[in-house]
DNA sequence: CGCAGCGATACCGTGAGGGTATGGAAAGTC
DNA sequence: GACTTTCCATACCCTCACGGTATCGCTGCG
């Protein structure tokens, strides 16, 4: 029984993304014939059909979307195992910590000094982002992150808990709502609110923020207003103001790292967070 | 920047489990030349050594560790893509379902009945197996598994706790401790226990079991005795008595799935396995 | 009916991948 | 220390799988 192959699948997702194989065969840089017949030798392989060939138009059958799905996986196992191969042989090896500028609750300096004085604690590289962070630890190119639930896709994550934050809403003070001791989350209908990068259009359609300097910028000239957690206080410009939402789910700041990791370096890192997170709440939860 | 390919992959993997170019080349179906090409290639695309070569040894490299273990998941899900995809193609669609004999805590009727109630349910196909059932998951033979926590490793799987129980000693009726109410599992000392085909050899090195029946005779016939789930009780032959065991962990019995599993069957099973979970412990919790 | 769009088929050339033979370095063996 | 054994790398050849070009065939459309 021959196995799938990568390229194959590589094929079949264009394709299937494309619902045209002349299109497809440009995305991938070929001609449109051999990917025809690599599609037929696929479903002769699997012995099932993946598309229907209208003559006008391709669709996806039951079977090719499972396998469209599965590919995704696959072509991501792949390419994350390539990245930390490649990074596991550097010769200067460090961790790779991608965070949220602003969103790592105060906490970091502390377990950066807790991790660095762990035995064989290795550089820890910072790496800002505002989306897509967990797509950076999935495909290798991070080896931890810090996260907050319970937005993201924690499948295929192991998770250490580190802080959880009743959450603010920052508003300039001159906002209607800047007087309240405490705001409702209804009170915030029709506000623009947020959007990230990699957040699909619907919902607040607000402008879309990169970074906290930003976003606080941007709320300083009342063209939006954030929900935070409250760690947020230690960094407000004096044009801004935070209010406690009674009703806003607690987030939870989370480390996170990919499933299976065994980097002994990793390890100390969790570890020491987890400390530093405990003795964090332990004093002034 | 040329994707690993899974042929690739399978090679590495069988010189970093054998050590030896010519019996992995051997394994693989092939002569060693090709083999060692193919690895060097490898290398030369990741720009990394994965191989220590003495001239009489074979050594991984840390980054060939790394990637041993990278490829294993790699193939994994490719294996399972193509099994799943064959199995979404099949024009008698079903659900396949793997427990262990005996270890479905007496709910598996109720579970089976309340899923054909739900509509568009599929027929339901049962496999027994008693070792490597997550395997069976992760591989895609398997929509679902009944597990016991806290044995399994349920990396990649989500999961459903059913039932959970006590457990109870179960020893023939003429054994030393048959007459006693409660035991604890330093009574235990030296009985021989079962050893479930995939689990290695250390620890409790009494025979090695494959089903209920048999677990049950060979402790009837005094050559091991076991530690079960408390719904064991209503499947005990007569010559057998069960005593609770105060100081075993208690077992949790989980459906378990895979991870991003998007079958609405599926769906369906698990929310009819959790109503009747749910209304079990109700009940006799 | 002719035309345009698009996937399938036919046919061809090249190169990656596999085979055989052999080299060469290190570890036993006497 | 020469001989042998072991085992990976190299040299060389050959085949076929994959990609390219040209063309066919179906279908919806003006």
């Amino acid at each position: 029984m021959e196995s799938l192959e990568v390229r194959e699948l590589v094929y079949f997702t264009a394709v299937a993304e494309e619902l045209h194989f002349g299109r497809a065969a440009a995305r991938l840089g070929m001609t449109q014939p051999p990917l025809s017949r690599a599609i037929q030798q696929l479903e002769r392989r699997l012995g099932v059909a993946l598309l229907q060939r209208g003559s006008r138009r391709v669709a996806l059958t039951e079977a090719g979307a499972v396998l469209l799905r599965e590919s995704r996986t696959v072509l991501d196992a792949a390419s994350a195992a390539a990245r930390r191969t490649q990074r596991a042989g550097r010769t200067d090896p460090h961790l790779v910590l991608v965070i949220k500028p602003g969103g790592d609750g105060g906490l970091l300096p502390a377990i950066l000094d807790a991790y660095q004085a762990e035995p064989g604690a290795l550089p820890v590289e910072l790496v800002c982002s505002f989306g897509e962070r967990e797509t950076l630890l999935r495909e290798g190119r991070a080896d931890a992150a810090l996260l907050h639930r319970p937005h993201p896709d924690l499948t295929g994550l192991d998770t250490q808990d580190l802080l959880t934050e009743t959450q603010l809403l920052v508003i300039p003070r001159s906002h209607r709502l800047a007087g309240r001791t405490r705001v409702s989350l209804n009170d915030l209908a029709g506000e623009p609110l947020p959007r990230w990068p990699g957040t699909p259009e619907g919902g607040s359609h607000g402008p879309e923020v990169h970074d906290l300097g930003q976003l606080l910028h941007l709320i300083a000239l009342r063209r939006m207003v954030a929900v935070l957690p409250s760690s947020i206080r230690n960094q407000l410009r004096d044009d801004l103001v935070a209010v406690p939402v009674d009703d806003a789910e607690p987030t939870t700041l989370v480390l996170a790292w990919p499933e299976r990791a065994t980097s002994p370096a990793l390890a100390a890192f969790v570890r020491a967070a987890a400390a530093v997170a405990a003795k964090a709440t332990g004093h002034d939860g």
